[in-house]
DNA sequence: GCCTCAGTTCAATTTTTATTGAAACTTATG
DNA sequence: CATAAGTTTCAATAAAAATTGAACTGAGGC
């Protein structure tokens, strides 16, 4: 697990200073960051996210990329995320190439969408799993009260499958 | 982000082959170490407690290092950790000097534990932090849209800090 | 009071994850 | 069709996180 940010933690990384942006944004961004952290998202999503947010109209890849200083690379990787992710909209201006990103008008959603395709798949192969837990157990001659355990534990999975769901309905098209 | 499982996850790395463990044991592993990553807890913690759990008595430290294989700084951090997150007992015998750990009856309890731990503190902190966003972006003349989507964050910032407490009691002694 | 056992700490190391950047790919447009 | 803007890919590299193990601590027993 990541060391519980011990004392101030001392930029060690020579990250870029960013003197383009706006102290409301940096510390948005900053928000973002460790938000994403508990989720397991990282650092420069959440750094394109906050900026897009915080942004008065639609950003650019180069305009990302400029305020950011971060790599193409990255601001592809990022967009790419953000988009699967249906955190981002294009919005299109015909006759322009270019493509300028903003927010998704309900960020509720996106985080919805986030938790659950990191969950349901998991609990979907845990299905069968658990149950092949339980019958080894059973085989192994298991205690009454591991047996027990392992029964609610699959109980729990298929509650949480039933669940999930409901949150909010799929994606369109997936 | 992790790169999302590829093809078959090849072992590349060496671990002990866990000889003495049953199958469903291994299985159980596999089911808790996959949760603890979305968690952000690491693998030799969800390791240790599935061992337990589909143990049909209480465990000592050599016992839980031998079985798995692992280093004591390895079981002594992850028994550190589960006992700090109330995710084990230990249950001493009188005159034995070596304490015995076994799962606490409630999983589900540990893991809103575990959870409102990640979480709590980062909303506490941005409470101020969020306000100071709003007040910069309206000094720096965002537009009527930015500064309703900073505020709709704020006000949900608050709520779920009115929420969490609520999920169950906070440990005690805390 | 010393010795031993049980466990903890933490610097070094390994493993995993994120980021970079140059090359490759993909269209719109002259 | 050639060009070039816009973007993606991915191998190499950097950074972060987990794990190890040897030195350390401290509670009991003797």
């Amino acid at each position: 697990m990541k060391p519980p940010a011990k004392k101030p933690p001392v930029a060690r990384r020579r990250r870029p200073d960013n003197r383009s942006l706006a102290s409301h944004e940096i510390e948005l961004a900053e928000f973002f960051v460790q938000m994403a952290g508990i989720l397991g998202v990282p650092r420069s999503v959440a750094q394109i996210y906050a900026l897009l947010y915080a942004a008065n109209s639609a950003l650019d890849f180069d305009q990302i990329q400029a305020k950011l200083g971060m790599s193409k690379g990255s601001v592809s990787q990022g967009l790419k995320f953000l988009r699967d992710h249906e955190m981002i909209l294009s919005v299109k201006a015909k006759g322009v190439r270019r493509e300028r990103w903003e927010p998704t008008p309900s960020l509720a959603a996106s985080l919805v969408n986030l938790v659950r395709r990191q969950v349901l798949p998991a609990l979907q192969q845990s299905t069968p799993a658990l149950q092949r837990v339980l019958d080894g157990a059973q085989t192994a001659g298991a205690s009454p009260e591991v047996l027990e355990r392992l029964s609610r534990l699959k109980r729990w999975n298929a509650r949480a499958l039933e669940l999930f769901p409901l949150m909010l309905p799929p994606s369109r098209g997936g």
